[in-house]
DNA sequence: AATGCTTACAACCGCCCCTGT
DNA sequence: GACAGGGGCGGTTGTAAGCAT
């Protein structure tokens, strides 16, 4: 096996994540470990798992945290522990790290205040944080940046295709401020993400020695077969030579 | 305005479990 | 049953942004 000579670790660029959402919406998730490789990224499958499961994929809620949430963290860590994925499971369209964050962060001071005060004075138990909802409001930019997510999951790849070009999408290592005037480079950015991925395609699988390229071809088919009505025509630029 | 402190959260690390051989 | 590899999970860290002094 031969050793990547270099894996890019910290912040994720807004270049590296059009690559992976390219990739995965062209290919699939087949082997997080080979993914990098095909996908342009000097990254280790698991940086690119953990940026896909809890940022980039489709149908995540982000920030926004209503007091029902809340009250499920809340129930749910009291009942579960700190099983954050068994939490996740439970409130759709949320990631077990989100709620380990939120978790950390505020709910956990929050319980411990209220358990203070329930045990002296039971009437302050606001203390001295906001109300959630009041205090997430600082979050609208980013909720409404995924707020396109959040009507329903039946949404799936089609609109996932067209939110990945759109560039709002990107908050991290972008600037939320970015003009309107910016999307057409933008999306001419994401052209050549195409054009890359398409020179790219010319090293998949099938020209690796030691990999079962039928079965990762049967993935990708069956991926493609399951997800072909999400597709966006935008993207039949990308045909598949293979099929 | 400069500095230090706090908060929020993205990302990494290490361990464990599951599956295939 | 033993082993290896891949993936998932929870804890922790790094750091940017916001806030207070």
């Amino acid at each position: 096996m031969v050793r990547q000579p270099y894996l890019k670790k910290g912040s994720w660029s807004r270049d590296e994540d059009q690559k992976l959402i390219a990739y995965i919406t062209r290919y699939g998730i087949w082997n997080w470990n080979e993914m990098p490789r095909f996908a342009g990224l000097q990254r280790s499958g698991k940086s690119c798992r953990l940026r896909w499961v809890n940022y980039l994929r489709p149908n995540i809620r982000r920030g926004n945290f209503s007091r029902e949430e809340e009250e499920t963290i809340i129930h749910l860590q009291k009942t579960l522990g700190n099983r954050w994925s068994a939490i996740a499971a439970r409130l759709p369209q949320r990631t077990d790290n989100d709620i380990k964050n939120y978790w950390n962060s505020r709910l956990k001071k929050r319980v411990i205040v209220e358990n203070n005060n329930s045990a002296s004075s039971p009437t302050e138990t606001k203390s001295k944080t906001k109300s959630s909802v009041e205090e997430n409001s600082s979050d609208a930019d980013s909720s409404m940046m995924l707020g396109i997510f959040l009507d329903s999951d039946t949404r799936g790849m089609h609109d996932f295709a067209e939110i990945a070009a759109d560039t709002t999408f990107f908050p991290s290592g972008s600037d939320p401020s970015v003009a309107v005037d910016d999307h057409y480079s933008m999306a001419m950015d994401n052209y050549l993400v195409s054009y890359w991925e398409i020179l790219s395609f010319l090293e998949q699988p099938q020209m690796i020695e030691g990999l079962d390229c039928e079965a990762i071809s049967q993935n990708s088919q069956q991926w493609h077969s399951h997800h072909q009505q999400y597709y966006d025509p935008l993207h039949d630029f990308w045909v598949n030579p293979l099929i």
